[in-house]
DNA sequence: TTTAAATACTACTATTATACTAGTATTAAT
DNA sequence: ATTAATACTAGTATAATAGTAGTATTTAAA
């Protein structure tokens, strides 16, 4: 069970649009280049996070990508589930258990369990939470800095 | 981010267990056949199952498994952990982040959140709670049987 | 009105993981 | 010896991931 590429990118990529809230449109381009990944695999990440409102585009010349709502208003979760499209940790079949054994319900009330978990987990911050905790370390530069041998 | 069958079934094969607990070892095949899983297909998935003790065997005629140690004191975390092979939602990579930027430092804090939320309610459920809600099902069976039309 | 700068769209691809299946080897009770 | 079981090894089809590449479209500004 690992996080895909698509939600920790688009994560830091929600982060630098809160970044600038309320300036010019952010260039993908210089996105990619702060956050150290494609530009090209970032206008795919993107999109879904277009179609749920959570970005607003300007095109053309000038344009760019600003974000859809206030970063207060945008909850984590919200930009998971545009990413991995719903964590159904369940099989997400639509033939509906045709014949369902005991063993079969008590486990999947189990991982219902864990998915509310995450749920609650991720929805208990916002965006600006983390554009706030991006900033404060802007700040404080090299405080604690790990040097890798 | 979804749930691999093998954590899936293997919850399930583990439960089995636990409702045999304390009787003869229980056949694979049988498993199988009240899960309606592949006998094969167990027989990968439980390999990881006896490498972490969490299940015991007795190989040759009149084999088969047992759990490793009481229902009581497995975690279900623990199956999971053999199973999925610890649930790091992060990179995992070896080469350890040579240059992080902020964005990266502020999501993967972030992300090992929710790997802590997700361990907490995966360690808050032994696998005994599992069986005596199994067992309490087929006690009353149809009790609310739902209808697929 | 042209040009340049940007996003939008479409299609392809290499790699990996998943979910199996099949066959043979080994063990141990009877 | 025979039989009933697990243990091991190797394969495979399918799908998802993580991209890359190229072209089309839009729009501000010169």
């Amino acid at each position: 069970m690992r996080l895909s590429t698509r939600a920790r990118y688009g994560l830091r990529l929600m982060m630098d649009l809160g970044l600038h809230e309320g300036k010019r449109p952010v260039l993908l381009k210089d996105i990619a280049r702060e956050e150290r990944i494609s530009e090209k695999y970032l206008g795919q990440i993107i999109i879904p996070l277009k179609s749920h409102g959570l970005v607003a585009t300007r095109r053309g010349s000038r344009g760019g990508y600003v974000l859809g709502r206030p970063s207060a208003e945008i909850r984590i979760g919200e930009i998971v589930d545009a990413l991995e499209g719903d964590l159904g940790l369940q099989d997400a079949t639509g033939e509906q258990a045709v014949a369902e054994g005991p063993g079969e319900l008590v486990s999947r009330d189990f991982w219902e369990g864990l998915g509310r978990a995450m749920r609650l987990y991720l929805d208990s911050q916002t965006l600006q939470d983390l554009v706030t905790r991006l900033k404060s370390i802007r700040k404080e530069p090299a405080q604690d800095a790990h040097y890798v041998i």
